[in-house]
DNA sequence: CACCAGGCAAGCC
DNA sequence: GGCTTGCATGGT
């Protein structure tokens, strides 16, 4: 891959093994949402960017030199060989098959503390209410930051929502969740659950030190670390992945999650979460198809 | 009208 | 330990 940068653009030429819309649309975000082109836009350390795709080339706006080292090359995991983590999966058919549908993938790695609430939110939810109520959150609570003729809102700080009430977060409609969301921001800002410090620490340790949080159990927990703390072999069992690995390896047996994690934690070990991602898109195709 | 959504906590045995 | 139930809200 080749990084040109023209002023306040930056564009990635060759950059194969890089689909925009299968990274955005692979549920691992809520916070980038197609425009009228071919392109995204969305909010990310608190700064607004377009991103849009023409065959091999990759266009992110704005985005200067600086940008770019300082929070794009890390947020879309740009210094990894994801083609040393297809082959290696693609060891197992139908992960081959998956990754035919997925190979453009990338894990965001998130801000831990966005995840956190995020999927807390995710909990017993459908993506596009997910996304609705996440964006009713920076709405009511984040700083505005102005884009062309529109106005975007950063992720809220720990401390903001810290310091609401219950009733003040009903106006974001997130149900029985809310409690578990103030729950999170009160242990996080007084560091009672050290965000940043989890992830360099093993993945036991971040799980565990995670399930303290109301509102986050065994999926939620493994989301955050994937997504958020680049605990890579973190492997979130949800009912589409479920769905698959039955009917894939099963022949539709039914299994509990603790069968189905250990399953593939043995089978993709150290590579499960990009797995995970490959067969959760993949299940969405199936499902569509 | 049921049933479901990237589950979890609490209460049972 | 594992299994069941209720949960806010909105879409189909």
């Amino acid at each position: 891959m080749e990084v040109i940068f023209k002023g306040n653009k930056t564009i990635l030429k060759n950059s194969e093994g890089f689909d925009v819309i299968q990274t955005f649309e692979c549920g691992q975000c809520f916070r980038w949402n197609k425009s009228n082109d071919n392109s995204y836009i969305g909010v990310a350390h608190g700064r607004v960017l377009s991103i849009s795709q023409y065959g091999n080339s990759v266009m992110l706006y704005p985005c200067s030199k600086e940008d770019f080292y300082k929070v794009w090359e890390g947020y879309f995991d740009l210094k990894r060989d994801y083609e040393l983590v297809k082959k290696r999966l693609s060891s197992d058919s139908i992960l081959k098959k998956a990754i035919s549908y997925s190979g453009g993938i990338r894990i965001l790695r998130q801000q831990p503390w966005e995840t956190v609430i995020s999927f807390i939110i995710s909990a017993n939810n459908n993506i596009p209410r997910i996304k609705g109520i996440i964006e009713r959150l920076c709405k009511k609570f984040g700083e505005p930051i102005e884009f062309f003729d529109k106005t975007y809102y950063s992720f809220p700080t720990p401390e903001r929502l810290a310091k609401l009430t219950l009733k003040d977060l009903s106006e974001i409609r997130a149900g029985f969740r809310d409690k578990y969301i103030l729950d999170a921001a009160k242990k996080v800002y007084s560091c009672q659950v050290d965000l940043n410090s989890l992830i360099d620490v093993s993945a036991s340790v971040a799980y565990n030190q995670l399930l303290t949080i109301k509102g986050v159990g065994d999926k939620v927990a493994s989301c955050i670390m994937l997504f958020g703390l680049a605990h890579y072999e973190a492997f979130p069992v949800d009912v589409w992945i479920r769905r698959i690995i039955q009917s894939c390896y099963f022949k539709g047996k039914e299994l509990s999650i603790k069968e189905i994690k250990e399953f593939c934690n043995s089978k993709f070990g150290s590579f499960g979460g990009f797995a995970q991602q490959y067969l959760f898109y993949y299940a969405r195709v199936l499902d569509t198809a």
